[in-house]
Order: structure tokens, then C-alpha cells, then sequence
DNA sequence: TTGAATTTTCAAAATATTTTGAAAAAAATA
DNA sequence: TATTTTTTTCAAAATATTTTGAAAATTCAA
């Protein structure tokens, strides 16, 4: 398997795999390219390279900064704006796993909670439906704190105190 | 807010979140029909419930089957078949925890090896694609074993463990 | 067995999401 | 300021996913 090869594998791979968990093709493919990248790489390249619109590019570069996944670079002399992907791998993943508790669980505190307000334990239907509701919103809480403090630990301290946790 | 908005809310709460992250919407209403619900339900309650189609029922009953979090119920004299949901929410956010592992860093694992194994590094520039692979492969194989740790973990112990983590 | 009840399948229709590309806006230069 | 380059926007088109519903398969009782 030769270089190019291999890179384009790699582009395939998470652009497939990253449309089974929520995020777009595209996005995923444009972050692999500039994650293969050794230099920063600007619109027309990444429309080139992946043969797709300027609209597209320019919509998922926006994301990934949302994401904080890759920055904007201004070289001097140079009109374009050129972006770089964060090629520390942990804080790659660190980044995702705070974006997606965000989305993915953020929210569903809040809807447990409104409902939690909403209605009053006074027949036993509702203290039933309560329980449950309640039952989720302690899980969903608990993972949100678990997720929060492992993401502020870092990572040398993680991956010793997972260690323990497997040896177990 | 009575009983039933209350439970209509949850119901579709549950199932726009649930589009978020890679799960579709019926799939999400279903099940949450069927959490809520006290008793178990068969394909034409379900249908009459939230107005789909009885294809729509079946595919997605299935589907919750294969992630573990319903039940198929046999109800004696019955020709019709039951579905219950598992009710102990801890269970369930196992359940969703390990299918969603499965799915999304088995199959990433899996990738990052093919191309470990295809790739000599036998240049420069091989070797700088390979640095980034194996830096994919080690975060993900750590996600996966501290996910399966904490799996096999049992709530009381993970609850208190976490405790102390959180108060670092 | 047969026939009625129930479940499953799957092509076509409906819906939702993503992508395009050209026009508008913004930024940089002269 | 006027002009050129670059970025952004967004309605329409393309693509992908979900849903329907009727036919086929299966299951069960007699």
C-alpha cells in the first residue's frame, strides 16, 4: 500500500464512520485531509483535493472551528485564509467528547428537569412517570459530571488512574 | 401540565435527541412510549399510539431488540406479541454505552490496524502519516478499554469511585 | 392439512439532509 | 473611493434516509 493510497483510505474510513455517529461526511473528510496535512491548506486546495463545492468547504470549516477540531492561519502576504487541523490527538479527542456532551447531553438535563418542574407527584400515574423521569435525569447527570471532571484531568494522570481501573 | 402532555413531551423529546445522535426518531419514540408505559404493548397499540405504519412498528421493534433495551413479552392465550421496555434505566444506559461502543469505536479500531499493518514507514512522510494513526489508535483503543472497564463495573462502586474523582 | 391471524419484507413514496453554485457581502488593495 | 479578490449565504438540486403499505412468509389453532 502506497502513501496516497493509504491516505485516501484513511479519508474514506472516517468520512464513512463519522456518518454512523452524527456528524457529516464531509466535515469528517475535510478534518482527515488536514489532519494528514503538514501544512495548512486553504479553500481551493481542500475543493480540489476532495472535489467538492466552495458553499460545502466553507460550511464545514465553519463547523470544525465550532468544534474547535482545526484553526484559522493568516500567512502574511497571502490574501487566502489557510487552516490547520490540532494534531495533538488527545486534545482531538477531548474536544469531541466536550462538543457531544454538550449536544448529546446537555439538553436532556434540561428536558428532564422542565418536566420534573411541571408536574406534581399528586396520583400515583404521575409519581410512576416521576420515577422514571427522575431515574433518568440521575444517570444523565451522573455521566454529564463523570464526562466534565475526566475531560479536565489530564492526560498523563488519566491514563494511570485508568490503568488502576482496569487492573481492578 | 397533566400526565399525558407530560408524557407526550418526554415521548417527543426523546425522539428529536435522539435524531442528534445517530438514532432515529421512531426507534426513540417507540422505546420511550414503551418506558413509560406500565404495561407491555403489542405492533397495533403501538402503531394507533403514535400513528406509523405497521412496517415502521415492526423495523423498529426489532432494532430496539438488537440494542437490548425492549423485550419481547409472550402473553399466555395470546396470539398477538408483547413488547416491554427494561424499565431499570441504569441497565438501559449500559446497554445504549456498549451498542454505541460497538458501533462506533470497534469499527475505527479495526481501520486504524489495517493501515498500521499496510504502511512500512520507510520515508519520511510514511512516517509522519503513521505517527498520526498510531496516536488514533492508542486514544481509541484507551477509550474502549476504560469504556469496557467501566461497563463491567457495577453501579454502587462506579457511583461512589466517581465520587471521588469528581472531588479531586 | 387448511385457513385465519400475525409478522416480516421491501419497492416505492415521502421526508430530511447535504451539496451546489451563483449572487451578495465583506475584506483587501490600489 | 473604486476595483478586485475572497468569503459567506441560501434557494434550489441532488442525495440519503425513513416511512408506508400491500404482498409474502410465518405461525398457530382447529
Amino acid at each position: 500500500m502506497e502513501l496516497k493510497e493509504a491516505k485516501d483510505k484513511f479519508i474514506h474510513t472516517w468520512g464513512t464512520l463519522a456518518t454512523q455517529w452524527g456528524i457529516n461526511r464531509t466535515m469528517a473528510q475535510i478534518h482527515s485531509l488536514l489532519l494528514l496535512s503538514p501544512k495548512s491548506m486553504n479553500a481551493d486546495e481542500i475543493m480540489a483535493d476532495l472535489q467538492i463545492s466552495r458553499g460545502n468547504v466553507n460550511m464545514n470549516l465553519r463547523d470544525l472551528m465550532d468544534w474547535g477540531l482545526i484553526y484559522k492561519q493568516l500567512l502574511p502576504g497571502e490574501r487566502k485564509e489557510y487552516f490547520i487541523a490540532e494534531k495533538d490527538i488527545w486534545k482531538v479527542a477531548k474536544q469531541i467528547a466536550k462538543e457531544r456532551r454538550r449536544r448529546e447531553i446537555g439538553p436532556l438535563i434540561d428536558a428532564m428537569a422542565d418536566l420534573k418542574e411541571g408536574i406534581k407527584p399528586d396520583t400515583a400515574e404521575k409519581e410512576e412517570f416521576l420515577k422514571i423521569v427522575n431515574d433518568i435525569s440521575t444517570v444523565t447527570v451522573f455521566a454529564d459530571t463523570t464526562l466534565t471532571s475526566l475531560l479536565k484531568a489530564d492526560e498523563n494522570w488519566l491514563i494511570s488512574n485508568f490503568i488502576k481501573v482496569f487492573n481492578r
